[in-house]
DNA sequence: CATGAATGAGGCTTCATTCAT
DNA sequence: CATGAATGAAGCCTCATTCAT
């Protein structure tokens, strides 16, 4: 009885998009199904030929970004095996993913109570190994000599705080760019490990032209 | 789950206590009143006694704790003006009240989008206030050449990220004790700043005896 | 779960078969088409390429059965006059149908409050219907002093209750064969009646053509 | 902000009946609870002052009659022993609560699919008990010599089932008066255990000292 | 003939809040 | 000061049904 133009995986994908945005900004209890279906252009009920649940859209929203993050760290540093080298490719992934998706992050820092106990564990599971990347940087790094830092576990859970605070108030087209936000933040994760971030290489090949 | 003996204040109180644990626990939106209430031994209804509404409720848990740390931090600073000194003594306050006001904290950093237009512009002036002072602290030491921090303004908001997440992952009587904790991350801070902690200050008198 | 090689009259055949047996297990209002759907392993608005509405089906569901006990008892009536052997015939067809039939036979007893008022009054009247004969054939035995049965209005209601009955617990399998259990409900309704059964017409042919 | 006069215990009362109602008339699943709540004249959600879930109403309303026909007749056969008398007991007991309480019965036989499973398990235990109530009884007069019934088991459940049809058409104020009912009731169960009513015990004392 | 997509209606339930007691 | 009773608003979700493909 509506638009003839219903695709299917569009809908899904705008779906995600319209919960993200809502959630973000109601948080998830407070945001509708009523909402983000008006955001999509269709009526609450029909929500369910894409989604199981409302909490199950949460999941699901709440699985991607760690997820993500994990292979892309794990591709990047497939030949990698120096900490100084690893810490910026790590620093790099997560701003990049933080700075492109800082809403979906926002709703991974806020939103996990809202999951069932099921796919709490999943999802903390999941953060956890995310988290033992970065330590493992670390202790690899202060056993190479390069990082000062004792109580390493500390260390990272407050550096990932530092490098995950900029999903609280960046906003695409402020006063720094994101190559320079990813610089700084670089830059800062260096200094808090009392190392020396080799100049040639604090941009490390992103895309590199050159 | 107070005895019947109901002392208006000590109600007043225990409601904002239970408030901000079942806040903490569902989010504001989610947290009942009726559980709220439960934890105190009343009914939900009885609230209504101490307080005017939820929101309203929401609001005054989150004015005190930005209040006070401002209020606590211009105390101690009265006489001080070296930003080194007042650096070391912005991250003690933080800290203090981040570690033993976890979720009030938590809450504060969740639940401003749950505050009418007015509250929320209240709270986000004080939490700006607030970050001024940091700000200045780092421009001050900059401008005296113990700083280095290009984009003060940005790392004070990355700063203040660190010295915060915290509260998402403390808990007391972990591995490691609040004073180290307060220590660690004054540390951490100072590296931040490329700066050195002057060694004998590393812990300034906090109630000192002596 | 049929197999895609549908063929019209098997998938209606098979729809009618699943929406007894989901019916019977939820009642009407809780089935759902959806459920009824998947047990013939096709989607719910395929089903409407068979039936006009779910009110219908019910319709026709509960339409059948009444239906054939009552041309089946005529049928086998045809040529019997004498009361006795009336009854006999009665309850075993009665019996036959309520074993095999169980669930078709609940949900007659069951749902006829979920038809449509025209339907409710279609179906009601070949109760009725049926349970007319069972009546005469009691005021006839009575008129020929066979059977004793002062207010055979409600000796019928009540014998066709404990002849319905055995819908409610029976199971094919069960300690007692079906044959049995059509003796011995004969039984009980002569000895209702306080009448003789005969020893020698105790199991009236069934399929036998003399 | 309604009516001064609300009475809990009352609108208690109130909920039950009209819950007996309305599910008598559409069945557990098609009763909406704001029918029920018209009934008794208030909204819906005022309802669950008194409820704890619409199952938990239907479990409470399915509960008390088997367990008041149990105690009635446990306590009115505390002194009897004859088999004959225990019948005529059990008869007049249940055919008592059939009459008055058609509508509690009907559901009572209709909804035990609807529970909980743990309600469903309480409730199949309740009948199964009072079912043996009356296997017991036919068991006990089979041995004294007095009843004539194969298959004890099977009978207990027809009578159950010719002592209940009642409930589907009992219409007080009709042509039969609810003593002739328990009268021809009592008849129609003798003689189904081929057994004599001793004519002066055919009416047993009902509230009758001597 | 089958289905994916959509939807209005409606279900149960929770909630914050009010009011009379 | 506390509460039982009540309620409008709203939430998530299921359903029967329709329609275009």
């Amino acid at each position: 009885m509506r638009a003839a133009n219903s695709n299917g995986e569009e809908t899904e994908k705008a779906i995600r998009e319209a919960a993200v945005k809502v959630i973000a900004k109601h948080g998830f209890q407070a945001a509708s199904l009523r909402e983000i279906a008006k955001e999509v252009g269709i009526r609450a009920p029909s929500l369910y030929n894409y989604i199981k649940s409302k909490e199950k859209l949460l999941y699901d929203l709440l699985k991607v970004p760690v997820s993500e993050m994990i292979s892309e760290y794990e591709m990047k540093t497939r030949d990698v095996t120096d900490p100084v080298a690893r810490l910026q490719i790590f620093v790099q992934v997560h701003l990049d993913f933080h700075l492109n998706h800082r809403l979906e992050v926002f709703i991974g820092n806020m939103e996990l109570r809202s999951l069932s106990s099921a796919h709490y564990r999943t999802i903390t599971a999941l953060r956890e190994e995310y988290a033992t990347l970065l330590n493992k940087i670390i202790d690899d790094g202060v056993k190479a000599g390069v990082f000062h830092a004792p109580h390493s576990r500390v260390i990272t859970l407050v550096m990932l705080g530092m490098l995950s605070g900029v999903c609280n108030w960046y906003q695409p087209g402020g006063a720094m760019s994101a190559d320079e936000m990813m610089k700084l933040h670089t830059d800062l994760a260096f200094r808090m490990l009392a190392a020396k971030l080799p100049a040639e290489a604090a941009k490390p090949a992103r895309r590199r032209a050159a």
